[in-house]
DNA sequence: AGGACCAAATTGGTCGGACCAATATAGTGC
DNA sequence: GCACTATATTGGTCCGACCAATTTGGTCCT
């Protein structure tokens, strides 16, 4: 579903997705090359594409003699996407510790864009920040500028390792919960006051000060994330989809 | 070098190099399968399977009608560790983002180990503690110890996020670091002092405590590293290499 | 019965050639 | 100079084949 029409990145999707819902378990012998390619009834060729996609996420490892399935601790970061796009509900303990991961390195980067920003990076900020304000009443529609501010804080700071980190990560995610539908309740006085502290902190240039505020932030996200998710699940659980 | 010994994994390797060296610039077309594979006097299959590996990487989008080559900063984090593997000197530059990212993670795991461990779990980290302890006055040979509270610390706190996201950072890191040679010249009352908060915060389940001095730590980690790698610097501009 | 050893079957790694469809390119005509 | 078309290039897939490493199953010896 994630990647594009090719046989061998349609075989890649479906054969991951089997390994994460640990269809097979860790150390386990993984069917052969033509084996798989009877499945499909594709060509070897495309098989071992699928391959070796799969080893490159850490899923398996290949060996002359046969493929082994490998942990998903031991697996790359790339899996989280998938692995969150499992199933219709998401999986509210992995939800929190994303968002609790995110929460220190946004915080860290905000810390470092506001003490490391030139003068002009830090009217950019201002103003991106004033925008948000002026719209805080709406949280769907405040979104884009959000991440706007998100990645500005981002290049400003310039950490290559958050940067690959955030690739990984973000899209997928927000893309998810988006699609499920997955509204955080928020409440409006929680953002205000971000905003407020944001815009202190840019203007006493003080990082610090900013960073424990998204810090903050976040956790209130994280909060009202998880009882959206619980929310929904009960939902689903009284009037089970298949509209 | 980082792989097996397979062709296409060779392959993969060279043409990864390659692309990190910016060798072919962001959205240039990368030569054809064809030319790759009379290049390295292999078939189109083996070319194929390491522009697999290239594209699962994020380095290279391959489309009916040409590759091209995509922004090192859109790439997986799976690259970070051929990345600082590139040369025989670190980018100090990376080293230290990619120290300050650690040190929040492993902050962050830190303060959720010790406030979410069971009563044996306390135990064991702090037999771990104290072990190391006893040893704080030999840096090398506290390193296995050291990786072990990691460890330790990692399977308590039990975040798949930034366990995955370890996964793709410690191993490659560390082993550069060994393999040039790079020793931090960390003050022993520095760790002392450490060792002895954390057995505190174990003791009183202060995660909290222990994660500002794991941070605190990591923050004179740095400033040693990055001490160290300009003075290795220096040296091999004095005495080039080859010897 | 158990363990060491050996041969056959299985498996991954590679090669070469072939075809198709999508894309890029060069050429043409306006 | 621009739009359009024919051609060449390129990636995606398939097939059949061979090799080397590993696994497997059986044999033999103790």
């Amino acid at each position: 579903m994630s990647s594009s029409n090719t046989i061998s990145h349609e075989i890649a999707d479906i054969l991951r997705d089997e390994i994460l819902r640990q269809r097979y378990l860790s150390g386990d012998r993984f069917p052969s090359e033509r084996d798989l390619a009877a499945r499909f009834d594709a060509s070897r060729g495309a098989v071992r594409e699928a391959l070796s996609q799969l080893e490159q996420l850490g899923l398996i490892h290949t060996q002359p003699g046969g493929a082994r399935v490998q942990s998903v601790n031991a697996a790359s970061l790339a899996v989280l996407g998938p692995l969150m796009a499992l199933d219709e509900h998401l999986d509210p303990l992995l939800v929190d510790q994303f968002l609790q991961t995110f929460a220190v390195l946004t915080a860290m980067t905000t810390k470092n864009a506001i003490n490391g920003a030139s003068p002009e990076q830090l009217i950019q900020l201002q103003q991106l920040v004033v925008e948000l304000a002026s719209q805080s009443d709406d949280f769907e529609a405040m979104q884009p500028r959000w991440r706007e501010l998100l990645e500005a804080m981002s290049t400003i700071a310039d950490n290559l390792v958050v940067r690959l980190i955030s690739n990984d990560l973000k899209a997928q995610f927000v893309a998810q919960m988006m699609k499920l539908g997955v509204r955080p309740d928020l409440k409006k006085g929680s953002i205000d006051r971000l905003l407020t502290t944001l815009r202190v902190s840019i203007n006493e240039r003080d990082g610090e000060l900013a960073g424990e505020a998204m810090q903050k932030h976040f956790e209130e996200l994280r909060e009202a994330v998880g009882e959206a998710i619980r929310f929904k699940a009960e939902v689903s659980y009284k009037a089970p989809r298949r509209a």
